[in-house]
DNA sequence: AAAATATATGTTTGCGTAAACATATGTCAA
DNA sequence: TTGACATATGTTTACGCAAACATATATTTT
């Protein structure tokens, strides 16, 4: 008698049945229960509820939607969960999600267009809800089957390109733009540029060069690396930007940590920031209010933009937002000591 | 004639059967070429995947493993993912389950255990092959469903106390007495203590404290909040802290956030460290490393133990490890001017 | 008091897949 | 030449639930 796993002579796990056979109701009615839906006593609500308990039954939802691309589950696919920057939209998603019942599955491309493909792909295997990838870059294969399969799909943090159906972000060039400007109203003319090959980044820098470069400016060095680049590499690259002879004005990092960074070699050397060295970074992150010196940045609505686009793909109603583009404002935060 | 016969016209979305029409072999083979189980010839291998991409077929998950605790998902619940801690553990488990073809379905508990009860009730919903929980403290109604429901089950972080099948982490309480007796032996005698309400840490300070007290030495200042703390308010509570007229010789804070900012602190108003004031953290996060002043801190293994955890899971043979419990090396980073 | 409506529950059926089993062909050693 | 085994494919069936529909009883309206 191997009674050892057996909790009771019902199936194990148990089912549906097995709860309204304790219950004393149909299996329909112990699923009313268990969605909350259709009509059902309190009586009964609460005998099903006692059944359920008492045997250990956990509502199945892999049997009931089986056919259909509706199952209360979204497919999230981030570059990396080593950026700050990722963690904080996926934090929003996660909440908004919870709110509406909605579970996220993950995936993690590591900044790999195919491997985004790959993992779509195997999401799509749980009939999904709905989609949230990140940028506006995707294959061609992940294209089609997005478009095949109909699954409603948001697209986040930028919004300079053309959605598939509905892109939650910020405008990259915008920000660059706005921050050469402002670079240049201060009066710099000589700039220097950290960053690593992100797509994103890229598109900013892109626009800032422009900009400087149209307005009697000049971007003297580059640092830009293949791989991820954290604050550690910032203040080395600050450091051999610096050792040159040929010194800007202003250097501007694709974002706050490798900027921190630079603040960092800067405190160490006994360089005044923005005297000697002014410098300017991306994204603004709270960090940087605890640091000595306020370093110029440009402030993103990170968990912002997980609310909203999370918030759209919860939305039964939002089809016909299609072609939709929600971009968020950013704002150009000026450096200074605190 | 009923129309279930005519499924020439093919349905929407497409199933096996479908495929299995267009590329001319059964349903079966469709489903063997799918999961790469079985024997499968290079021709028809070919066949069945081309008629899969042509009509834009995707594996649907749902519909087979309805019944069991199996399916390629894992359950992941954290307390937050705005905690770089967590987000490098799930990193870790990230690329771990991804290497093991699974995926990973979240929730967020926000630090509380009736939370975290709810978001496993739901997340056994999908019937996952297994389930990873931050922390050894959990609701009784919890242990009785992963009880009932069987599920392999993984507690990480912490491995001062009884895991439910398996828990990946460190002592929490070495981590605390290590750290009390460095600074003893460095010659501190008066210590502060920065901290907000969690778990761990508060496991650490008791034993830190502990061993202080029993050891000559005396904490005579703590601050501890009851949200959650950053960089930013290390800052301040290290300020206020050090405005006192009874001046600790150490701060001793619960990570490195809030002893960084508390550095911060110090070199904005020309602080000595660690002349003038010494400063411990823990986690060890790399961005201490770019820092002008290497802060003491405990350096912990906190992708190594997603990782760890997240193979333990994977193991199809990994049941007889039960009650098996992985602790983690713990290493302390001694401070000094870089 | 009959009809209309709201509330409460049950019955039948099919969803798309994979396990279990059955069958067929090819290959190789004795 | 036999049969043992590896390889390759097909058939039947059950999985657990929810949609669609049917029925039954209360409650309200006319």
């Amino acid at each position: 008698m191997s009674d050892k796993n057996q909790k009771n002579q019902y199936s194990n796990p148990p089912t549906m049945h097995d709860v309204a056979h304790v219950a004393g109701v149909s299996q329909m009615t112990v699923s009313r229960v268990m969605r909350g839906t259709g009509y059902v006593s309190n009586d009964v609500l609460k005998r099903v509820q006692d059944a359920a308990r008492s045997i250990g039954y956990v509502h199945n939802r892999l049997a009931g939607g089986m056919s259909k691309y509706d199952n209360p589950l979204i497919g999230v696919v981030v570059p990396s969960l080593q950026n700050r920057v990722f963690t904080e939209v996926l934090s929003g998603i996660s909440d908004t999600l919870n709110n509406n019942n909605l579970r996220p599955v993950f995936g993690v491309s590591e900044y790999s267009l195919e491997r985004e493909e790959e993992i779509v792909f195997d999401l799509l295997s749980w009939r999904p809800r709905g989609l949230i990838l990140a940028g506006l870059e995707h294959t061609d294969g992940l294209r089609r089957i997005i478009e095949q399969t109909g699954v409603k799909t948001a697209e986040i943090m930028d919004v300079d390109g053309s959605a598939i159906a509905a892109s939650f972000g910020i405008s990259q060039k915008a920000a660059g733009e706005q921050m050469a400007k402002h670079l240049l109203n201060k009066g710099y003319k000589k700039f220097a540029y950290i960053a690593w090959l992100d797509e994103r980044a890229k598109k900013r820098f892109d626009a800032f060069k422009a900009y400087i470069e149209n307005h009697g400016g000049v971007i003297s060095q580059t640092r830009i690396s293949q791989k991820l680049l954290s604050m550690k590499e910032g203040r080395e690259l600050t450091a051999d930007i610096l050792s040159g002879s040929d010194k800007p004005e202003v250097i501007y990092y694709a974002n706050d940590d490798l900027a921190a960074g630079g603040l960092m070699h800067c405190i160490a050397e006994g360089l005044k920031v923005p005297d000697d060295i002014a410098l300017a970074g991306f994204n603004g992150l709270s960090f940087l209010e605890a640091l000595p010196v306020q370093i110029t940045t440009t402030k993103t609505p990170r968990y912002d933009i997980g609310v909203e686009a999370a918030n759209w793909i919860s939305d039964k109603n939002s089809e016909q937002w299609n072609n939709h583009i929600h971009q968020f404002d950013i704002e150009l935060i000026e450096g200074g000591t605190t």
